[in-house]
DNA sequence: CTAGGGTTAG
């Protein structure tokens, strides 16, 4: 008996040690019923067996489970109790955690800090602050905590002050600090403790580069960069992410191509720096390239198509995520909502608006206000106000879509309602909110109120206004015909007219037909966005309409030297949860033609005994010459709507979407074909909705 | 086995 003991003591210790390691390994790779498995096959459990089974739950977000062998297991240590603290904090569930805090028999420093980190993180920076000031006992890492609750809450002085009066500090603390001033912007205050403190790590290092990163000192970063005594993944992606957000990307690929180890991470932030700076097939060489891909990984390179106009392939790419055993999570829906948004479509949007809601997104104010763009975006105002009138409760983002929503569809009075209602219950608006209220009020031909309103933006909510806020009066004085007082409001502004500004006066312009104010603003546009095809052609065809063939002619050869072509006009319709892409003429034929053209041919012969002519006569329209030679009936907003009369079941609204504004002759087209065949058509063009009805059209014939 | 800092995400 003895003997056996003897020799199976040390046998069966280092057997539970192994089979601890084993479960700790499974947790951290996420397969936690292999770590299930090894710990119900152990014959010998420790506390920390039990300890390690259960950190192992709540590391794979599975609080229940943990909780349930908390309560089966035999005996509890000091670590259990923290244990179960820390991982119901890391669950996000403070509630939980402070109930075993006042339930554990004794408590120890871990057990206290735990607790105010739970607090922190909730943002409950006043309850963290009163139990730290209660904990009988504080070391450096207690300290460090609080600190950095002080500056999660943006309080850099208080976080300062605590600084200073610590009796005791390690690189952790030294770093968090610094952390802080980078975070406030204030890189002067983070570089003297950066250079007076007495040891310095990889992640100090980090901090400091990738603060002068985030703020756009790019080159200091770099040069710090070159010196750091050892770098690792996280180094190399803060730098890389530096130049990418300068928009340097020459020199991102330059960093991602020399680091030594390329973590999901970095990649992720390659094809995210990639798509943004418009270079999507790199992009896609990475992800292809990339042996292991994450939700950060799909949701980059979808993103990267949405940006560059690649709609289609992103939407493609959601059910190929999921099909790689992706979960819908929170970057990935983010990015397929705006999607759903860009394209418009609504039966799209109403699927990831369903996995929103199992997936139990749907309380959160990000994901409310993407699903209220969206809703927005597809036209269905309705349901936009559902999404927002459930979310409780609303942060300013939320507002703000709401708001910019109601004033995206000409719906003024909607707009200033809830913009009312907000202030009402003392929401700070902010210089988002204005652009929303100013542009209802343009929308709606409330030039009075819009003043007011512009007015006391600065006075009584101090905020400053922008070049955006310029644009929406310039469009609202416009709008209403008063276009010298636009321009006037131009020439006196505090700060530059930007392209917006400039794209409203002329605007205004084309409705009034003000052809010299218009030469005057197109050129600005020429200037401040030499890439944007419009105002060439807007110019070329007021130069044209004055038989000024040279000016034309010279505006010809700028647009091939700087090598300036107009997208080519497409419209799509979503039916069945299909999208249907269309293009001007008929270059790609849709499987349906025959009876797409079909229709047509009905629809003008209705049009025509309705007293309809053709308007080729547009000038002040962007509409290139061809655009306008080939047959308006074949425009690709007409084809659309004309597979929607097709094929949208009766009583249902007929959603198109189009890349361009609407012409002019499709306008009063769409006008006609609601009023004859008694159908609702939505049609959202570059600029804003159209909601077509009996024979009228939301915009008041101004877009 | 239990507590703190740096990289991607509207």
């Amino acid at each position: 008996m003895l003997f056996s003991v003897i020799r199976c003591r040390p046998f069966c210790t280092g057997a539970v040690l192994y089979a601890n390691t084993q479960i700790s390994r499974y947790a951290r790779l996420g397969h936690v019923e292999n770590a299930r498995r090894v710990f119900d096959e152990m014959s010998d459990k420790s506390i920390i067996s039990w300890n390690s089974i259960i950190a192992a739950y709540f590391q794979n977000k599975l609080p229940q489970e943990a909780r349930s062998l908390f309560d089966r297991m035999p005996d509890r240590n000091m670590a259990s109790w923290n244990g179960m603290i820390s991982g119901y904090v890391k669950n996000g569930m403070t509630r939980e955690a402070r109930r075993i805090f006042d339930a554990m028999p004794e408590r120890n420093v871990v057990s206290w800090t735990s607790m105010v980190r739970g607090y922190v993180q909730e943002g409950v920076i006043v309850e963290a602050e009163s139990l730290f000031r209660q904990m009988p006992e504080k070391n450096v890492v207690s300290w460090t905590v609080m600190l950095g609750g002080l500056i999660q809450d943006h309080r850099i002085d208080d976080a300062r002050r605590l600084f200073d009066g610590m009796p005791v500090k390690d690189v952790v603390t030294w770093t968090n600090m610094i952390s802080g001033y980078c975070q406030g912007g204030h890189l002067a205050e983070a570089r003297e403790l950066f250079d007076v403190m007495p040891r310095r790590n990889v992640i100090t290092w980090t901090t400091m580069i990738s603060g002068y990163a985030q703020n756009l000192q790019v080159d200091i970063a770099r040069k710090l960069f070159e010196v750091m005594p050892e770098k690792n993944e996280i180094s190399w992606t803060a730098m890389l992410t530096g130049y990418t957000q300068s928009g340097r990307i020459k020199e991102a690929v330059e960093i991602f191509e020399r680091m030594p180890e390329k973590s999901i991470i970095s990649c992720n932030a390659m094809i995210l720096g990639l798509g943004q700076s418009g270079n999507v097939t790199e992009a896609r060489c990475v992800f292809d390239r990339m042996r292991e891909k994450d939700d950060g990984t799909w949701s980059a390179m979808i993103k990267g198509y949405e940006r560059n106009g690649l709609q289609l392939e992103a939407l493609n790419m959601f059910p190929l995520m999921q099909r790689a055993g992706i979960k819908p999570n929170f970057p990935s829906l983010i990015s397929v909502l705006s999607v759903c948004a860009s394209l418009a479509i609504l039966a799209h949007g109403r699927q990831i608006h369903a996995t929103v809601v199992k997936s139990q997104f749907d309380l959160d104010v990000f994901v409310a206000s993407a699903l209220i763009t969206m809703y927005v975006k597809c036209g269905d105002l309705v349901k936009a106000r559902q999404v927002f009138d459930r979310c409780s409760p609303k942060d300013i983002v939320m507002w703000n879509s709401m708001i910019t929503g109601y004033a995206q569809h000409g719906l003024g009075e909607e707009a200033l309602q809830v913009f009312h209602e907000m202030c009402s219950l003392g929401m700070a608006a902010d210089d988002v909110t204005f652009v929303g209220v100013l542009s209802a009020c343009s929308y709606t031909g409330k030039v009075k109120e819009g003043l007011e309103l512009f007015e006391s933006m600065r006075l009584n909510y101090s905020v400053e206004p922008t070049a955006e806020h310029y644009a929406c009066i310039v469009d609202l004085l416009g709008r209403a015909g008063h276009i010298n007082e636009a321009m006037n409001l131009i020439e006196k502004m505090t700060i530059e007219a930007d392209a917006v500004v400039w794209g409203a006066l002329l605007g205004a312009c084309r409705t009034h037909k003000n052809l010299e104010l218009a030469e005057v603003a197109a050129k600005k546009l020429l200037l401040l966005e030499p890439k944007n095809a419009g105002p060439y052609i807007l110019l070329s065809n007021i130069y044209a309409s004055k038989g000024r063939w040279e000016d034309v002619v010279d505006l010809r050869k700028v647009m091939k030297a700087r090598n300036i072509s107009k997208s080519p006009g497409c419209s799509w319709i979503e039916v069945e949860n299909k999208v249907h892409m269309f293009t001007g003429g008929d270059s790609v034929e849709h499987a349906e033609h025959g009876a797409i053209v079909g229709m047509l041919e009905k629809l003008s012969g209705l049009l025509r005994a309705a007293g309809y002519s053709p308007d080729g006569s547009f000038v002040l329209h962007d509409v290139d010459e061809e655009q306008k030679v080939h047959n308006l009936g074949y425009h690709s907003e007409k084809l659309a709507v004309a597979f929607g009369l097709l094929r949208v079941p009766e009583g249902m609204p007929i959603r198109v979407m189009k890349n361009l504004r609407v012409c002019g002759d499709c306008h009063s087209v769409m006008k006609l074909i609601a009023k004859i065949t008694g159908r609702e058509i939505i049609l959202r063009d570059a600029n804003r909705f159209h909601h077509f009805k009996g024979g009228l059209c939301s915009c008041r014939d101004y877009w």
